[in-house]
DNA sequence: AGCACGATTAACT
DNA sequence: GTTAATCGTGCTC
């Protein structure tokens, strides 16, 4: 069999809280030289604009936010709490800061290196959390920028499962303490609610 | 130069 | 529910 198509710059030029939640279903996967890590994306949040308080480009283009403002479709990844990687897409067009942060994916394909880089975690543990999915894949800053458009890229995004509306749940962004409102209670999380499935199995875990 | 805080996680009471 | 771990970033002095 092979492999689905990987998604086309196309698919990142869109409004951000739409990619968010097109990315649903969609295969998260890590080239480590010969080797295929991937999981189905359950949930992801949008950042979106200079207004949107609860993006870090609410202070503007600076050697941190630079890749927000730069062509869609490439990782925007940072580092924070002293200690943990995180991993976006860049969304809409060039010049307008945005991206969606990858939260949690399903495990499929690499299990027993995704297991040994978790560290003696229980399998639902895995990647059920931002870092968690960033530690598991081995994505860090040297990553930053990468372009996952290009041909055998290390990050890209291919088809996955067919997922419904019915299946998505919205619910405030998670981890906002001191970010003003309406940026801290709207609904820009995104989340794969499959009743009976192993995607609800690792939510409900965590 | 110093400070407060963070799009988190794991361990603990 | 609470808290330590640990350091880059942006802001103030």
């Amino acid at each position: 069999m092979p492999h689905a198509s990987q998604l086309t710059r196309e698919f990142y030029v869109r409004d951000t809280r739409l990619v968010a939640r097109q990315l649903l279903g969609m295969r998260l996967v890590r080239r480590e030289n010969d080797l295929r890590l991937s999981g189905i994306i359950v949930e992801t949040e949008a950042y979106r604009g200079e207004e949107d308080q609860a993006c870090h480009a609410r202070v503007g283009r600076t050697a941190r936010t630079q890749v927000m403002y730069g062509p869609p479709g490439h990782a925007y990844i940072y580092f924070t709490y002293g200690m943990h990687w995180m991993l976006n897409f860049v969304t809409e067009g060039e010049g307008y800061p945005a991206a969606v942060l990858i939260r949690a994916i399903y495990p499929e394909e690499g299990l027993d290196l995704i297991q040994a880089r978790r560290n003696g975690q229980p399998r639902p543990r895995w990647t059920d959390g931002p870092a968690k999915l960033c530690q598991a894949l081995n994505i860090d800053g040297r990553l930053h920028g990468l372009d996952l458009c290009a041909p055998h890229s290390e990050i890209f995004v291919e088809e996955g499962v067919p997922i419904s509306d019915a299946s998505v749940t919205n619910a405030p962004r998670v981890g906002l303490y001191t970010v003003p409102e309406p940026w801290k209670s709207i609904h820009w999380n995104f989340q794969l609610k499959v009743k009976g499935t192993l995607f609800e199995e690792q939510k409900v875990s965590s």
